[in-house]
DNA sequence: TTTTGTTCGTAAGGTTCACTAACAAACATG
DNA sequence: CATGTTTGTTAGTGAACCTTACGAACAAAA
């Protein structure tokens, strides 16, 4: 540990604070962080020369002193390109401001498998022409298993094994690019955007299901970067659908979208449609519980069609967990939709931007 | 962030390769740790000087050169106190090497709950009389949730709500104390003496059932400080036996020792015996799983009576777990019992109090 | 035995970083 | 207008680590 790493985490902690907290003066950074108002001024002259941060105008005065000179992110300075590899039929990409809210938006129809990359970097670049900013960086949220740097360890939808994804778009575009699971990126929105818990697990229900878990705010990555994949695990004791992988009562048996549509197709009465919803969410409870119970999760974020999610499943998941865990410690445990909508993943990758960047989280 | 709590890390960084690679020459350290010859000798001569790290000898010339001079951390010249409340009728309290090594051991019958804290400090100061070289510190692995600060927040075997256990330790030892969840302190000696990986599980049996649990080698702690509290999940979706807590089903009414034990007493035949703790392994697998799948885990470690936990028992729950989960990602977790025996928890305490005092884990 | 090259540890001096002290600028208030 | 307050900057100090240089101690080769 050096001391210039000191300074980078310094300088972190300035851009954090001014992220979270919007445009204020020297002074009042100052008696945020509790560095000195020189120490201040020092690293704000650095951010501003790198264009990280710039003076926004003077604060009208509200009592006796010099009035202040307020200092902010270079919002309107910079944008983020998103990319969600997660859907079934569509690559989305996205031009996105340092909050979050996205400028432009761009679809296009997914490839075959081996034209997915190429289809990628036409996409992002076409969304850096676009962005009128320049781009701070290319987040990516995947498919699939990705390491710690941005390889693809398996994602089958793609036939990637081993992929070095974010190498091959840095190289092709000449931008820093960072990629990560689509369940992990999407929790770390709901976590900066959202207003979630530090310790909080997120469900993306889609073709699959899969998840994305913070503790402590930090995202867990897993021994084989593998955590999250909760798709393909056995729930209950009483058998259950048959899933594509060959074993029977799967999570994603029960609760991915095309199973949840074909059994709402199949049901008669809006009785028997609710009660496969109820059946998905108790489901979905019986598989939660033990990871409430093993780390004390206080809220569980639902990501996927509102139309199946939001009612009956999700109120069926929280009475299931409450009555499967002890009231004691977990009885406030939330289950809730996102309120990120279609673009969570988008503005996942764009926090992970943010953090890789800037160290903003 | 300031350039002396660089300085601390790097204080730390050394202690730490101390503790795990042994004596080393200031060199060594340099060329381990980056920093340069002439900086490894400025914060060894403090550290000597505060007397963790002593020179023991010249290394014997294996080549050309300058013949090193080792230093090491002063092992010799410190102990632990170690402090394991979770016994169901003992408290079991220790003098600690920093390498984890019992030297000295002392058990009380445990008290009325009101006497407890008198008890724990008249134990603590016969170890500190006891133990021949400064004590670093005390550490206390105690049933219940506890909070970062040593606050019981809840014990239901004490009748602790809110109990601020360290900071009563503290004022009357005038040591440093941590206390912290005994299953956690397990899972620290596990990972810091057990040679588990970085990602794992501990789950402890005895009169009820904890857990403890590693992430990247970081401790977990829960929204509530709650983490690891799965004795009172509910397993599976067919019954179960009834449970003290008023539920049916719960993992701690499969798997505790009172409730093994009596079910093995039932138990006619060898064969029966072990269908009684191939029941607990399956229901140990199945509340497991889906916890492997959320967080990657890559290993699970018992603790607990040996002769209940090692055999059919982790057997059917590797397989059951394996059978539950997607092989392809989770195919290489291990179930194992810990090496640690019956100190693991006063070692785990001596782990926390290695991590809080020299920064080494 | 002498020379050469290697390795260890220390000394001296420079750079970076954040701090304290002091001050000018700009404002409100009595 | 004088006074007090707040902001932000300049100047100087101390801490921490670095680079450069050097003496000590040894092995191997001449």
């Amino acid at each position: 540990m050096l001391p210039e790493h000191a300074r980078g985490h310094n300088r972190s902690l300035l851009l954090q604070t001014l992220f979270h907290q919007g445009a204020m003066s020297r002074a009042d950074l100052s008696r945020e962080t509790g560095l000195t108002r020189v120490t201040i001024s020092d690293l704000i002259a650095e951010l501003i020369s790198d264009g990280f941060v710039a003076e926004i105008g003077m604060r009208e005065a509200s009592g006796p002193g010099k009035p202040a000179m307020l200092v902010d992110l270079d919002r309107a300075g910079h944008r983020i390109v998103g990319i969600d590899l997660s859907g079934s039929d569509v690559i989305i990409g996205a031009v996105l401001t340092l909050d979050g809210d996205v400028v432009v938006r761009s679809e296009v129809a997914l490839p075959s498998a081996e034209a997915v990359v190429d289809t990628v970097i036409e996409l992002a670049r076409s969304l850096v022409a676009d962005s009128h900013a320049p781009v701070l960086g290319v987040g990516v949220g995947a498919p699939g298993v990705v390491d710690g740097r941005g390889v693809v360890l398996a994602a089958p939808n793609f036939g990637w094994v081993g992929f070095d994804l974010e190498g091959s778009l840095q190289e092709a575009l000449g931008l820093s690019v960072l990629v990560a699971n689509d369940a992990n990126a999407a929790v770390l929105a709901e976590y900066t955007f959202g207003g979630s818990g530090a310790d909080v697990l997120l469900v993306k229900v889609g073709r699959g299901v899969g998840s994305g878990l913070l503790s402590g705010g930090q995202p867990m990555r897993g021994a084989h970067f593998a955590a999250g994949e909760i798709g393909h695990v056995t729930v209950g004791t009483d058998g259950g659908p048959a899933c594509v992988c060959g074993k029977i009562g799967c999570l994603e048996a029960w609760l991915s979208v095309p199973a949840l549509t074909a059994r709402l197709d199949a049901a008669g009465t809006d009785a028997e449609r609710e009660g496969v919803l109820r059946d998905a969410g108790e489901r979905l409870g019986i598989a939660l519980a033990p990871v409430v119970g093993a780390l004390d999760v206080s809220e569980i974020v639902l990501s996927g069609p509102p139309e199946l999610l939001d009612g009956p499943l999700a109120e069926q998941a929280v009475e299931t967990l409450r009555a499967r865990t002890l009231a004691q410690f977990h009885d406030g445990v939330r289950v809730r939709m996102t309120e990120q909508g279609q673009d969570i993943v988008l503005r996942g990758a764009a926090v992970m931007v943010l953090s890789g960047q800037l160290g903003v989280s």
